[in-house]
Formats: C-alpha cells, structure tokens, sequence
DNA sequence: TCTAATAATGCAATCGATTACACAAAAATA
DNA sequence: TATTTTTGTGTAATCGATTGCATTATTAGA
C-alpha cells in the first residue's frame, strides 16, 4: 500500500520547506517563477494531491455541505438534493445527506452529528413542527449558516427558501372554480405544518373571493398517502350530494382519490374536477393526468444552494434571506373539462 | 461567535494534560476512576464535541462514504441511496453522494475529489462502460474499498451487488409467451451497458426455450425514455403484421409504447402485451397499470453497504464479494390478459 | 523498611497544510 | 560603495486528537 505524497516528500526531495512548496502551489505572490515552476511539475510528477482532511483542520472549513431531508426516495427531495449539489460541486463543496424519516430525534442527532462533521453549512427541510429549537440555536450560535428550504420554521437570523404555498393552493381552486365547481372538498395533510396550513388558507382564500361559502365539512384531514385518499373518497361518495371538485394538498391522496371514485362510475373530470400538489411525475404520466402544483424543486435547490454560498462568503454580515418561489399551476386532464360549464 | 471547546481547554480546567483528558474520553484502561468520571462530566458540562476533522487527519480514516450514480432524482438510485445511508448511519458513518450525469469526465473527477476528501470507501455505480481504468486501479491501490452496484465491471479485487438482469428478462419475456404472445419485441437500451445486453440475452433465451423464433428485426436499441417509446411503436404500428408482445428494458419507453399504441387504437393487453423493466411507482400507479421488473433498490442498497463494511473492517483481508440479487416480476393489467388465448 | 511491580499521568511527536515573522540575498537607490 | 528596498525562503507555531515512551505515585511483596 503506497503512501500519499505530501508537500514533505516534495520539499524533502526539492532540498526545500514545506512552506515553500506550499507557497509554489498555492500560486502565493511571494515566490520565484522558477522555484513555482519546478514545484508544481514535481508535484505533478509525484501525484502529490492536496489532503483536504489536513486542510479541514487548519483552515476550520471542511468543504462539506450538510443536507436534512425527511427522506431522500421522493422525486420532490430527490430532485432539490441533486440540484443543491450541482450548484455546491463547481464551488468546491460536497453535500452530506441524512434523512430523518420525520422522525424528531432524528433530526437532533443528524444536526450534531453534522456539526461534529464540521460542515460549513446546513440545508434543511423541517420534518416535526416542534423541533427542537435549542439545537437550532446552537447552529446559529456556532455561526454555521442555516437554510430552510420547503418547510422552514420563522426564526431570527435563518433563511429560508419555500414557494409560496398560499398561492399554490389558490390557484388550483381557482381553477377548480373557473371549470364550474361549487362543492369543492379540501384534502389537508398534517395541519400542524405550515405548507399544509398555507395551502389550505389560499383554499379558503379562492372560495371567498368567488363568493363561494367555506365549509368545514369538506375538509378532510390525512397523512398524505393513496390509502387515505381512498377512504376520503368513499367518505365523498356517503354524502347526500356529491362534490364537485377535489382539491388534494397531495399528489398521492388525489391518486387514491381518482382510483376509488372512477371504480364507482363517477366521472373525472365531468363529475368531479380533482387537483393535486407536487408534480410527482406520475400525475403528467397516467392516461387521466392529473392537475397539480409544480413546487419546482431544481429552482429551490439550487437558490438553497445560493444563498448559502453568499452567507459563507460574507461571513461578518449577517444576511437573512427570505426567498418565495412561485408556485407554477400544471393543468390537466382530471380537471380539464371540454366544455365548461356555466 | 464562541469557540468550540477542545480536550485543551478541559484539560486547562482540570489542570492536568490534554492526553489525560483524550484517555479518560476514550475510556482507556491506563486512568483512574476518578479522573475519568471527573474529567467525563467536565466535558459535558463544557459542552466538549471531539473534533471528526483532526481524528480523521490523525487516524486517517474520515468516516465518510462516497456514493457514485449517474443521478440521483430517479425512484432507483434515490431508494439505493437511502438503503445505503440507513445501513451506514448506525455504523458511524456518513454518506457523500456525486452525481456523473452520464459524464465520462465526471465519473473521473468525482472519483479524484473523494479520495481527497480522503472517504474510508467509494459505493458506486458505472456510468460509462468505457470508464478509465487507471482511475479504479487507483482506488484499488490505496486500498479503499471499492464497491458496484447495479452497474459494475468485473475487476479483479472489487466487489459488487447487482441483479440477475438475466433472469429478470427472461421471466419478463416468459411471462408475455404464457399469455399467448408469439411476436414479442424487445426494446433495448444502449447495448453497450452490461444491464442491458443481459436482459437481451434473458429474452433471447427465452424465446429459446419456448420454440419461438429470435428475429433481430425486433430489437430496438434506445435511449431508454418516454419520446423513444413512442418513436419505436410507430415502427411497429407501420409492419405488415403487428407485433403482440413488447418487452421493454425500461418503464419509461414501455410507457411511451403503450401512450403511443393506444392512441392509434391497438388495445392493451388484447392487441398487444407490453412489459418494462425498473418498476418505476407509476407503473403501478397507471390506470393500466404496467408490468414491470422490480430490482430491489433497498435490499441492493442495504447488500452494498454491508458488504463495505466487512471489508473495511477487516482490512488486512482482501474480501472480493459477488452478490446478485433476484429480481421481481410485477405482473400488471398491461400483460395480463383475461382469457389467455391459446 | 526497602525494593519491585503496578497504576496513573505527563511529555512530546505525529497527522499535512498554512502562514506570521524572521532573515538572507539580490536589486535599486543614493 | 554604502544603504535601503524588494524578493524569495526558511523557521516555527498552529489546527485538535491520539499514543509510544518516559516518569512519578502508589501499592504489594519480602
């Protein structure tokens, strides 16, 4: 097993310092073209490469980036991670993913262990609405930058980068509305975190401004999945008359949405309009596509990854960022009617 | 902005050495009880966390992994990741992840910039068949454990876990064959990729074994997305007879397939059985629904990061592993007539 | 009581790179 | 030629934790 060459093995065979080789490959002002020269093809030669580890240890920056999702297997996470690391890669710096599988003391060992790690910044979305706000502090403390992105949480001196999920959950109703829709059923996720609170306030939001009545009847609350989409639906299906439009805060409730309604001969989308939220690409692949909300993940990974990158390399300023993405509206079959009714 | 507490500063407090205090936090036999308890609860109470930097540039380990794939906001390499990190974590370690994009040069480059940040093993992916060898020989020489999986390339001393691609292309094509299919179609990808010329070779034994006919003129290579899918089953629209069966090595073009064929009318699974490969979550999702072939991203991910420890736990031992793991035929609507016709 | 063995701690080097400061050599100026 | 600048290198400390080898304190044994 061959050892890595060092700048000792290059001063040593040089008849030079360390500090010199040092200087030679850090293009330092201070130092002789010819000796510059010399070093760095030796260098070369030798395969020296630089030990980062080492570097970590003096410079106190490690060049690691730490990422805290929920989970990593969803194309909404998926695809904010891999745009954060496109846009960390060319700066120099590497992303270190945890997931917390939403679970809260998950979240606490991953931002410690992190720290541990001694990254240079932490990128989260928050998984429990209750976290732990004494860890948070100690980033913020430690002067580590912190970014929420997608699910953030209001505190002093953290920024953040979410779309604007009011907006969101107004623009499909209103368009549930413009098909013709007046019953118009409200599928919420966990109410205690904010994104599903937005969305439903921009709910109530389009109902009020088209002078439709706010029922809270309509409104279902769920863990997000196709099951409870289901069952949502056979609770629809019990009622006296019919909804006529479904606004689900979730692409998976409204699958199961569609699946349990169109099994029992209601159609989509002349009885019911049905809408989702996410994109997930399954809603633009299914023959009925279905109608959602783009949170355009590239974009918000890589303004993550930006505002980041601006705190670090303004380290004396404190800068707090707020960045609202717009939300864009994918408007498809399963609220698409040919005509419209009146 | 405070300053992280070091073994120093405790060691100042106690007034005794910093190699006292690193004894009695490493629980070292050679120290008093006293001391260690005494010198244990300072550090608590001072908030001590040990430096992961300066242990990794003085143990030479980093307690980082880096994982390779092409990229990582697809269901497959998102759910091997996961698997692998949640396999990783208990152990101590963290997960660095780098996507090539199908980039040769990355491939390379990100393979450099791990060994530099100096990862205790590299889990990876092929992305390019034709890769640099000098570069994996290089990761072999410094003894870091090297790891494939689903893509690899038989190299003496490298382990990997991959799938039968084999068997999972010849359960595919014997699955259309039962139900009645005599003219089955088998879209490749690039037949340059190990995965797939193996799930050509599983079709072609196939058919074989069922006294059918392998006619070239029924493999087309493709790029293995939603427009090629289309483009391949407007090929088949214009034969003189159509084809009944179609075996695709990826969702993503069987998809295109069967938008493509249904929208000319030809029925499915009547007309025409369809299968992909990958079993993508819309293909379970789809209305029609989608035979497909499950790879067990979870169970690769999990064999990988087993397999890594072992070796790095047992470094003077040159462990070389071979896992194939057994994939999964999900039989769907696409493929399952009602009446097998005989 | 004195020596030998053992337990507990200190000393100092090490991992590899950076950098303030010191100093010598060369160049510029008087 | 003597003096001041400038330029290029060397010296040594630093980042924080670990560890082989002293060294001292304590206990056991004779």
């Amino acid at each position: 097993m061959k050892k890595k060459t060092t700048i000792y093995d290059i001063a040593v065979k040089l008849n030079i310092t360390a500090a010199t080789v040092s200087r030679a490959l850090n293009n330092n002002s201070k130092i002789s073209e010819a000796t510059r020269e010399l070093v760095q093809k030796t260098a070369l030669k030798m395969n020296y490469e630089q030990n980062k580890v080492a570097l970590a240890l003096k410079s106190g920056k490690s060049y690691n980036v730490g990422v805290i999702v929920p989970r990593i297997d969803t194309t909404f996470f998926g695809s904010v991670i891999r745009a954060i690391e496109e846009e960390l890669y060319p700066a120099g710096y590497h992303v270190i993913i945890c997931q917390t599988h939403d679970i809260e003391s998950r979240e606490v060992e991953n931002i410690t262990t992190l720290i541990n790690a001694q990254v240079d910044g932490i990128l989260m979305s928050i998984s429990s609405p209750d976290i732990d706000l004494n860890v948070i502090n100690q980033i913020v403390k430690k002067n580590i930058p912190l970014i929420f992105f997608d699910r953030k949480k209001d505190i002093e001196g953290v920024s953040s980068v979410v779309i604007n999920d009011f907006e969101g959950g107004y623009k499909v109703t209103k368009q549930l509305i413009e098909q013709g829709c007046k019953k118009i059923v409200h599928i919420n996720g966990n109410p205690k975190i904010k994104i599903f609170q937005e969305r439903c306030r921009g709910y109530k939001h389009a109902l009020k401004d088209s002078g439709l009545a706010y029922d809270e009847k309509l409104v279902f609350e769920t863990k997000s999945n196709v099951e409870e989409g289901r069952r949502v639906a056979k609770l629809l299906l019990a009622m006296d008359t019919l909804p006529d439009g479904v606004f689900s805060s979730s692409d998976f409730t409204a699958l199961g949405v569609i699946q349990e309604l169109k099994e029992n001969g209601v159609k989509i989308p002349e009885d019911i309009c049905v809408a989702g939220f996410a994109n997930e690409p399954f809603t633009k692949f299914m023959e009925l596509s279905i109608t959602s909300v783009d949170q355009s993940p590239l974009e918000m990974g890589k303004m993550t990854a930006k505002v980041f990158l601006e705190q670090v390399n303004n380290k004396e300023i404190k800068i707090e960022k707020k960045v609202v993405l717009e939300p864009k509206l994918m408007i498809r079959k399963s609220s698409l009617r040919k005509v419209i009714s009146k």
